[in-house]
DNA sequence: TAAGTGATCTCT
DNA sequence: GAGATCACTTAA
């Protein structure tokens, strides 16, 4: 955490409105929150993906926009849930200016693995679509302190992206922490 | 390892 | 309207 100045605090819209790359750093450490009720779940983030701009060819916005990946275009700080596979729902944030497409696949948590686990086990599904994130919202991030050094963080070739061509699939947009 | 599940996209 | 695709999980 370089850029942003670490506090224990809910991350702002600006902190998404960023470069992506920088961006999915950053967030690994942070919380994922999640208020059903008056019962609140904090995840700490531990595996993101992502996916930045036009011209990634592993990203939903490679072949411009489109019902489904609209949000992606939108202003960073928003949610971009969508489903897949006929039964799984994916959590993404969007980041960048408005009208640049990218976002973060969150993947994994300290406590649950795998992005679509994570969407089944918070309770998540379309009606997050484009919400922003804060806390009305009901799903939030938070920044507690936690460090994570750039050492302990680990860049791959995202998951299943084969399909993008040998540019695009060997990009290291996945971050990911021991 | 393969089946399951269904929205979305891309072609007719 | 039809058929392929898909950034996955689960059960075996």
């Amino acid at each position: 955490m370089i850029q942003y100045e670490r506090m224990n605090k809910v991350l702002p819209q600006n902190f998404f409105n960023r470069p992506t790359l920088a961006v999915s750093d950053e967030l690994l450490g942070c919380f994922l929150c999640r208020q059903i009720g008056k019962k609140t779940t904090r995840l700490k983030i531990t595996e993101t993906e992502a996916y930045d701009g036009p011209e990634d060819k592993a990203s939903h916005a490679s072949r411009g926009k489109t019902t489904r990946n609209a949000p992606m275009f939108g202003k960073a700080g928003q949610f971009y849930v969508y489903f897949t596979y006929g039964i799984h729902w994916m959590l993404n944030i969007v980041t960048g200016p408005k009208d640049y497409p990218a976002a973060i696949l969150i993947r994994g948590t300290d406590k649950v693995t795998g992005p679509a686990r994570l969407t089944k086990f918070l309770s998540i599904d379309k009606s997050f679509n484009k919400k922003p994130a804060t806390r009305k919202t009901g799903l939030w991030f938070e920044d507690r302190g936690e460090v994570i050094k750039q050492s302990e963080i680990k860049r791959t070739p995202r998951v299943g992206v084969a399909y993008a061509g040998p540019v695009w699939s060997k990009k290291l947009y996945r971050f990911k922490t021991s």
